[in-house]
DNA sequence: CTCTATAGCGAAACCGTTTTCGTTACCGTA
DNA sequence: TACGGTAACGAAAACGGTTTCGCTATAGAG
């Protein structure tokens, strides 16, 4: 069985040319409805695939697609938003006919083994996730070469799709605000290495503060050195040291209020009843702790596929590109208290 | 620039046939070394990358290796195990010069069409994880055909890597019957879909109270009926419905324990004074929890690598079958109590 | 000096498709 | 009957490599 049959077998077995069985498979107009049929078949019971490789050689496209990633923070291979947003991508993709290759980037290769491989591969694509800032501009370069979008990041002069950060800010404040809150502290993303996530979120905090009149914004603001739960606990602790007066905090991170559970509890500090907490991403535990954590979800389900979609257009020949923000939903649950009436 | 140059454009430049190139270019022996240097040095700045679909089509080898996994269970794609043991796995194999292909498995395609797919890119390996038990049929009947490996998971008649789940469910019993519990509970795995590991936990358990003299073991599992934290306060809920003299409970997941802990905290049990625990995975915040949990920590990284070497011996011509399995790690934490002097 | 072995290179077949182009047969129409 | 048009198929080139085989020098041995 199966030792891979060839067009040149089926020719054979059905006694015509084997250019006539790749017309009649691929749907050409030109070969008559009872031969048609009877290819088609016998290529089924023959157990038929057709080789992609010869395909992709001719027809000089690999109906495959790079998802490429950083893989130098371990943060980034268990982040929560990783797997969900691949996983919408490939399922929009595959529904085009695309497969998935999986290419991480070791931070020793610039980028550029990685894009050799690119090509070498012929990929007709290529999603970019969390790269590494200083290989963006191999990317950029390649990029008028072969199609690319960025997905959580965004990329100069690349199509990116990315949630709106600012706006979910905005909304943080703005409904602290509307419970009473006044001295409102942030604790943001690290300034080295920089992501835009962090820069984006301590931008909205910053712009939101602003228009509620609250100026001094930036005096409530301690960037964390990381992303994990100590580098938030050592932001929350700073940031209580220089401003005990805070009412709430919004966190840049869901790991970061995991941080400052342990301060509060060795503190003895009560949430919310002393202090109110905003997070973001919405990881599995924020529901299961006590009380729940207000928190903001991603749409990982929409970033995949608006980046799948954005990715396909550009394949065919799109050449726009542009920015596309995804709203990020605020997951109402315990962890913020109501203040108007207490003051 | 780069309109993808071949060795013919190369023997233009060169001034010799094509033949010689890819000669030079593959270290042959036959082409002098003079030659040889000329050759190599106008590639590689000419940015020569070899058409993976020419050398494919010729030598029947894809340098493309499958990772197929379930995605029906949506634990799955969250699952914590799954990237670091697909990442590991790939680094392993990018080592060894292959590349990996993302092929995931939608239960309405009973494998056949993902097959399909790994026939048609004629990858010379596969890893399966997490298959669904009605799939591993196709499979197995494939795999004479094309290498596999499963991980985290035991495919019959395929070589499978997975973690030793008797010996650490035995480790368990052993350590809570050291600090003095004797009416042990157990939340295992969910019966339908069955899973290896929630039945070689449950196996283990059963195994490790009977040799310590416990006979009663089966008395004190109740099953889940999957595998979220929900699942799991629902068994704990009915486990001290019928045993409420029991001192620990081991659980087949930490997601389990998220669950308790929320009937924990609502009937005012307190961990570990009235009840000790002990879950199995170690996510993330079990480290971050007051008190941190007692839980096995799964050697994912051993695993993707020995996976990936398994699967290269196979590529390799290594025809026997065979299970490996790795030790889990008993990360012990605050959450089990010592009751010998209290009884 | 002649013969043979070998090093170094080119020619060409081959891998499995797709696609263009030509050929034939047959239809309808004038 | 003659002619143009079309439907249905085959022949063959191309895609970009790899590899076998044959050829020509040159070196070394007798």
């Amino acid at each position: 069985m199966s030792d891979t049959v060839t067009i040149y077998d089926i020719a054979k077995v059905v006694g015509t040319s084997p250019g006539t069985i790749s017309k009649a498979l691929n749907g050409r107009h030109d070969v008559g409805d009872t031969l048609r049929e009877r290819i088609i078949e016998t290529a089924a019971s023959m157990g038929y695939r057709p080789n992609v490789h010869a395909r992709g050689l001719k027809m000089k496209k690999s109906w495959l697609v790079g998802m490429v990633y950083g893989e130098d923070e371990s943060d980034s291979l268990e982040h929560p938003l990783f797997l969900p947003i691949m996983n919408a991508f490939k399922r929009q993709m595959e529904h085009f006919g695309y497969e998935l290759l999986f290419l991480s980037q070791h931070s020793k290769f610039i980028g550029d083994s990685l894009l050799s491989h690119a090509f070498s591969r012929q990929v007709d694509g290529l999603l970019l996730m969390n790269v590494a800032e200083h290989a963006t501009r191999s990317f950029v370069t390649a990029s008028n070469a072969i199609p690319m979008v960025a997905c959580d990041a965004i990329v100069p002069s690349l199509s990116s799709v990315i949630t709106d950060n600012i706006m979910a800010s905005k909304e943080a404040v703005g409904y602290l605000y509307g419970l009473g809150h006044r001295n409102i502290g942030h604790i943001a993303g690290p300034a080295n290495p920089v992501t835009v996530g962090g820069d984006e979120r301590l931008e909205g905090f910053v712009q939101g503060m602003h228009e509620l009149g609250l100026l001094d914004a930036n005096q409530y603001v301690v960037r964390a050195e990381g992303w994990t739960p100590n580098h938030g606990r050592d932001a929350f602790v700073k940031l209580m040291q220089t401003h005990p007066d805070i009412t709430a905090v919004y966190c840049a991170a869901d790991f970061y209020v995991m941080g400052m559970l342990q301060v509060c509890r060795d503190k003895g500090i009560r949430i919310p009843a002393d202090i109110s907490v905003i997070g973001f991403d919405d990881v599995q535990w924020t529901a299961f702790v006590e009380p729940g954590f207000t928190t903001f979800r991603q749409n990982k389900e929409q970033l995949g596929t608006v980046a799948a979609n954005r990715l396909l257009a550009a394949m065919d020949g799109e050449q726009s590109i542009d920015i596309v923000r995804i709203p990020a939903e605020l997951v109402v649950r315990g962890s913020c208290r109501n203040v108007k009436w207490h003051t």
